[in-house]
DNA sequence: TTTATATATCAAGATATATTGATGTATATA
DNA sequence: TATATACATCAATATATCTTGATATATAAA
């Protein structure tokens, strides 16, 4: 039950549904590149990750001073069903835009 | 998106998982029923129960001074995977204990 | 037509969640 | 070793949601 809640809690946000479906889209991104596509602060997509890691969605992978987050894998059923009702609401979400200033 | 969401949403909440779910496996229950079985106050069970229907789970039939509450039907594919996830969670709910006064 | 039962809704307070700005930590480069 | 970049976390505030008790409405029986 709490495992429930917290990955149906996950995704009860906006600004998370955005994020889960630009990451659906474009793959493995790392924290500044959401960061400078969606014009938001740090601190709020950094947050806003977490929560949907936490609820089983995204993985991170730590490379360098990177954090590289990408849908899970292998994704369970019950997962791979909301993102795909998710893939089908026609959301909104901006072109990606990489914001790291050094490589 | 916010329909999705106020699915989402209405699923977010321990105590509309165990309404829901007792629901599902009761079947047809007037809202005395959800309030004398889970010993909670009147407003809250109608609260949570106009939630789950606005949600898209649950339909209510009127008929005399009674409101009957069952699972919608039909039922789309991404609640019925929703409904179904709720059913493995081993979720506590207590005996259907009848709480109407009158017949 | 008065009263009891069943249900819905509202307002107030309690609790949870989201946003922001500040700060902390780690990595890599100068 | 000093500085910049990338990311995480904390504290304060704002916003949303939940619970309760009071009240409103509808139905049916006395």
């Amino acid at each position: 039950m709490d495992i429930f809640l917290k990955t149906i809690g996950s995704i009860n946000d906006e600004t998370r549904l955005k994020i889960l479906h630009f990451i659906d889209v474009n793959g493995e991104v790392c924290v500044c590149d959401i960061e400078n596509s969606f014009e938001m602060i740090q601190s709020r997509i950094s947050r806003h990750l977490k929560i949907l890691k936490d609820g089983g969605f995204l993985k991170v992978d730590r490379r360098g001073r990177w954090a590289y987050y990408s849908i899970r894998t292998p994704l369970d059923q019950f997962r791979q069903s909301i993102l795909k009702e998710i893939s089908c609401l026609d959301i909104n979400i901006p072109l990606l835009n990489k914001g790291c200033k050094v490589e």
